[in-house]
DNA sequence: CTGTTAGCGCCTTCAA
DNA sequence: TTGAAGGCGCTAACAG
């Protein structure tokens, strides 16, 4: 029923070894041999058989993608631009498409039909989405495992829990036995990293720093902190960063060890204010300014709701991320208050409709798809791992209309007021 | 090297096929067998070889879903939710993953090392970002269907060039000979669609129609359109539909046939506007008052100053979604220009972060989260196709702030005013 | 319920 | 430069 390359083999009067060499182009052939077969694939519309093709070669043309949510333009990008780099041979630039010729050093004969069964170093890119669930993570990389994938990038922060620390270090490394590259992008370096062909981290805790230093520089003391969910690195790092922003500036601070106290990381610490643990006021404060959520629109929109419950004279908003930060301005006018002039609002990431918030959202920029690209191009082995493996990626703050002094009779203010 | 079924086989002393039908779970298995034998699985910790699999098998579990632009939320969430579907067996529900245990039936035995060599109807749903360009859309096909894929979604508008659309059909026919279920979601049905199990198509036309008609009624008649690069079908079926009110409202009209009677569909109309062709003033107007761009904010907003210029006294902006609209705003406001009391603005999709604009974006919303869901069991099978193959689905007008009647002494006014 | 027997379609030495 | 032959690891009939 389907064509083989026995097939192409006896129209082109060949052996299925010759058609194999010049479809691979591995081999050198007599250029007559080469067009004869190559017009019998086109005749034929013969279509290279992946399965057999990686079953004898040992190994495929997937490269896998991973993110924790596709519905999430930070993944987007990132996904976007590795894609990029992955698809066609050198296709290099922002977007740009070299279109579906090349291949084998064909010159698309017989019009446009062409794309048929060209194995040239044609690599399929795909995206899985893990939906931020640690299992499935680990299915998809079983997944691309079995598939004998060419190589794997992982993007974006991961989960600390140590036994699946454990579990995708212990994946990732017979992954790369098995000569799959992997890649990580935009997420920390493991712990035995030899089984990484590269690490691409961003600067998360200095951009959270120095976002939170902006605020202090404007005079903001009392800063509630929208964070992401508690497991996460990236939640972890952006914390880290803010903190240590506030703790230098003499708020805040005295107990170490980060965010892992709150059970779940809900939105349900709010019921517990009273609980001093440390003794020390100061680490009150930082509990109590800082809710936990997930990632998106909605958490930020609850978590601001709840920032401001706690904290009336709260002047300052940081959130996890730009879309939380949109969440906390809805909130925030929902409650009266004007922005900047009552709260200020911050994000983080600089996704591309940050510029459009009104006023526009002063955040820190992450260059998304520079890293997405570099990560594609370690994927393919066209670019040399920086030195040691592990490249920290810069985050730049962008200063806009959503941040500006507080108010100079402090606080919000109460809450009934209307607009 | 690497551990193959015999040697699961010869630990759990029974035949290489004993295994395969323990891991497949077509076959019924004594279950003192069957234990022996995921035992061994996992003391070897053995993964299937998927090309072996698939070569055998004659069919693989790789499902392709097909995306225009992956860093835009309307695919991504389209293609979440189809993921969702199509991941675990029977996940369902909006966004909760079952785990990584499931598989054929056991109970996740060895703690959670679990996600082993299971294949038990696991799918490896895949997005492949075709960036707009129809030759990546065809060559993925190809390589899809060089995979054996098991399903393929095409997701978003397609393109108008006939000779790619005959491509594209004949590609989706032979995928679909070869066993792929083929699904299209948000995509108009194919010419000869026999080769598609179902075709969800948006309601783009009426959604576009309702959405004018929303602006007419308010009183605007100087409504300026941003659309879409012009050789897409939801471009098209947008433009079509906002056409179609704007006649049937008295205004416009004359010139049938749509919008490919501009070269490129570049921003470069500008310079044509004494062109006159049809002879009726209506049509002058129509095309004046149109300008092409693509599907992202800074499109929307060099499309939106051209559109100003041409037309100082504009009242509403339609744009051709809500990432496009959200350019429009920008540049309406840089313009020194109030929304929505000076000109009213309109998206089309209802993105997430349509809603925290400011003002809200009065837009059309799609169900892209369960046009993709339906469109992931369609291919899953697990979901009976619509009747014909083809299901249309309907689009609801969400009027917010971004939209208001027009000013009493008409137009935009000059553009000078600061606010 | 389980083992045996053939391939699935291609790549890759090894000769020629 | 090309052909012949073996096997990659698994599944799918058949027997038993």
């Amino acid at each position: 029923m389907t064509v083989t390359l026995a097939d192409v083999a006896a129209r082109a009067r060949v052996s299925a070894a010759t058609v194999s060499r010049v479809l691979n182009g591995n081999y050198p052939v007599a250029e007559a041999t080469r067009e004869r077969v190559l017009r019998a694939v086109d005749e034929l519309d013969y279509v290279l058989n992946g399965p057999a093709s990686s079953l004898a070669a040992a190994t495929s043309d997937l490269v896998g993608i991973l993110v924790n949510d596709i519905a999430d333009p930070f993944f987007g990008i990132m996904a976007g631009a590795a894609q990029s780099e992955i698809g066609e041979s050198g296709a290099g630039g922002d977007a740009g498409w070299a279109g579906a010729g090349g291949g084998s050093g064909r010159t698309g004969s017989s019009g446009r039909t062409g794309s048929s069964g060209r194995a040239g170093g044609e690599k399929l890119a795909v995206v899985c989405n893990t939906g931020g669930s640690p299992e499935r993570e680990l299915t998809y990389l079983t997944l691309l495992q079995r598939q004998r994938a060419a190589a794997v990038i992982l993007t974006g922060g991961a989960v600390e829990d140590p036994a699946h620390q454990a579990a995708i270090s212990a994946k990732l490394t017979k992954l790369a036995d098995a000569g799959t590259r992997v890649v990580l992008c935009g997420r920390p370096p493991l712990a035995g990293g030899e089984a990484v062909v590269a690490a691409l981290a961003f600067d998360n805790r200095g951009g959270a720093r120095r976002l939170t230093e902006h605020l202090l520089a404007l005079g903001h003391t009392r800063i509630g902190y929208v964070a992401g969910p508690a497991e996460r690195t990236t939640t972890r790092h952006r914390l880290e960063g803010h903190r240590d922003a506030m703790r230098a500036a003499g708020l805040g601070g005295g107990v170490r060890g980060g965010i892992g106290d709150g059970p779940g990381g809900g939105l349900d610490g709010g019921e517990r204010a009273g609980d001093e643990v440390g003794g020390a006021r100061g680490t009150y404060d930082e509990e109590r300014l800082t809710v936990h959520g997930l990632y998106d629109r909605r958490s930020g929109y609850v978590a601001t709701l709840e920032l401001l419950r706690r904290e009336p004279e709260v002047t300052a908003i940081v959130a996890a991320n730009d879309t939380v930060a949109l969440g906390a301005c809805a909130a925030i006018r929902e409650r009266g208050l004007r922005i900047p002039e009552d709260v200020s609002v911050a994000g983080f990431d600089d996704l591309p409709f940050s510029v459009d918030a009104v006023p526009a959202l002063t955040t820190v920029r992450l260059p998304l798809f520079e890293a997405g690209a570099r990560a594609g191009r370690l994927a393919m082995g066209k670019e040399t791992p920086p030195p040691g493996g592990i490249a920290t990626i810069g985050a730049e703050l962008m200063v806009r209309g959503s941040t500006a002094p507080p108010r100079v009779d402090g606080g919000a203010g109460t809450v009934s007021r209307e607009r």
